[in-house]
DNA sequence: AAGAAACTCCTTACGATGTATAGTGTTCCC
DNA sequence: GGGAACACTATACATCGTAAGGAGTTTCTT
């Protein structure tokens, strides 16, 4: 029976993610602030994952107890929230904005560098949206793109759930890939795929369209896992364009 | 029956997807089999969430101590790859083989009521990808349609790449909905937007856009959320299926 | 037939986690 | 200058996965 934590959470977080903190009057002054927190766990979890990003380990990389931390935000989750709109601001808006197929496939390809730069940020639970600016903000540059490129009203949810499905399912897809170029980790997926021969033996005849498509990818060259899921990646977010100009020469004729 | 159960951890999770697994010649009977544990974890996952399957939780399920699982599961990690193995055994090919089209909306269709019926599949943690026979008829299954399309082998990945993307993303979105339609969380909610309106209360001139596609969603009648949420997912399965009928067309010629 | 071996299942225990509680010391308002 | 508000620390607790070891059960070997 999950409680409802706390009826200040939300009012509280959000005014953490919206800036609109009231510093205290009395009391000893803040050595850091909540930036500084949220900073110290980005920095745990880019180095060692989200797991790792525990209220000690964040505590310890600023010298501090892990209950001192509870000063600036209220618990692990709520910090986890702040930490995943945060690094939301490197994101760059996209270029091209004359060429809005190119504006977007250049928004798909920013915000996957975000996640791959980030790879914690496809781990954050979003059974509850985080509702931060910086994110928003993500979403908003995209609608600009769309409202230019004269796309209806009507069209942009599903056109926004498509593309920010896809680039977040290729940014995961191309972080497994990248772990697995790690020595350590190449040796575990050998394992795996011998593994995976005894246990199924028969898999090839049972499954013949999977291993076509597989032993086709397999041509790529060297590293054929990375150019492979960053051609699917390409590919996917194509052929969503294609599909929304078909929507936009529908509207404008 | 083959015999290798091998030392690795690999070697037995794949034994054990793959239905390859040695009963034991001497000790007593099992008085259940690795399927009970499975299932009985299932249903502890499906009433109370995933991070309510514990050892203790699933052991208690049983009649059982927790301890008393590692005969069967090794893991707690392994378990619940093959609780996610293993319900996509309820998963139904898709109809309407003659139309691929709607075969492929079909297919979108049933695999995101599987996520809809077991959501926590969504929270598993696709980091190592768990290679089950259940999952990989799943996408046997699409690959088949894309075949009978006539869809070149090349385009496969990225085709099989966004409709994966886009029913998983749909199926989060539809059951963070769904959840908002809880008494309970809909109250969260309600706290929630009233702390969002005082945190940003310039969030309508910040962010046109995203204000504009809002107030248009919520024109849908009653429970507007999950109406939204189910055309965002149509729309855009019928923008890859576009975009694929484009690459379809492009090959017959 | 009987001991050894293999196996299931249990009890106990450990380190790690998030965080409640209580206390110490600092800073500012009146 | 006294008291309220606050930052920060130390300690403690329930819960987690699971290691270790033991008791009881079945089968193989002799």
């Amino acid at each position: 029976m999950t409680e409802l934590i706390g009826q200040g959470d939300a009012a509280r977080t959000l005014a953490l993610l919206w800036g609109k903190v009231a510093t205290p009057k009395r009391g000893p002054r803040h050595s850091i602030g909540s930036d500084e927190v949220i900073a110290a766990a980005v920095r745990v979890a880019d180095r060692q994952g989200l797991p790792a990003v525990t209220m000690r380990a964040v505590g310890n990389e600023l010298g501090r107890t892990a209950m001192s931390l509870y000063t600036y935000v209220l618990s692990r989750e709520v910090m986890v929230d702040l930490m995943y709109d945060s690094v939301h601001a490197e994101f760059a808006g996209p270029r091209n904005v004359k060429d809005w197929r190119k504006a977007i496939a250049n928004w798909c390809t920013r915000l996957r560098d975000l996640y791959l730069a980030h790879p914690w940020l496809l781990e954050v639970s979003s059974a509850r949206p985080v509702l931060g600016p910086k994110e928003q903000e993500v979403l908003e540059s995209l609608l600009r793109v769309l409202a230019k490129a004269g796309l209806p009203l009507e069209d942009r949810p599903a056109a926004t759930s498509a593309l920010f499905s896809v680039v977040r399912g290729a940014a995961k897809q191309a972080s497994e890939a990248r772990a697995a170029v790690t020595e350590e980790d190449a040796e575990w997926w050998a394992e795996r795929a011998q593994a995976l021969a005894v246990a199924a033996p028969d898999f090839a005849e049972r499954f013949p369209e999977s291993t076509a498509m597989a032993t086709q990818q397999r041509k790529g060259g060297p590293q054929p896992w990375i150019r492979a899921a960053d051609q699917a990646f390409t590919g996917a977010v194509a052929l969503i364009v294609d599909g929304l100009a078909q929507r936009v020469e529908a509207a404008t004729e």
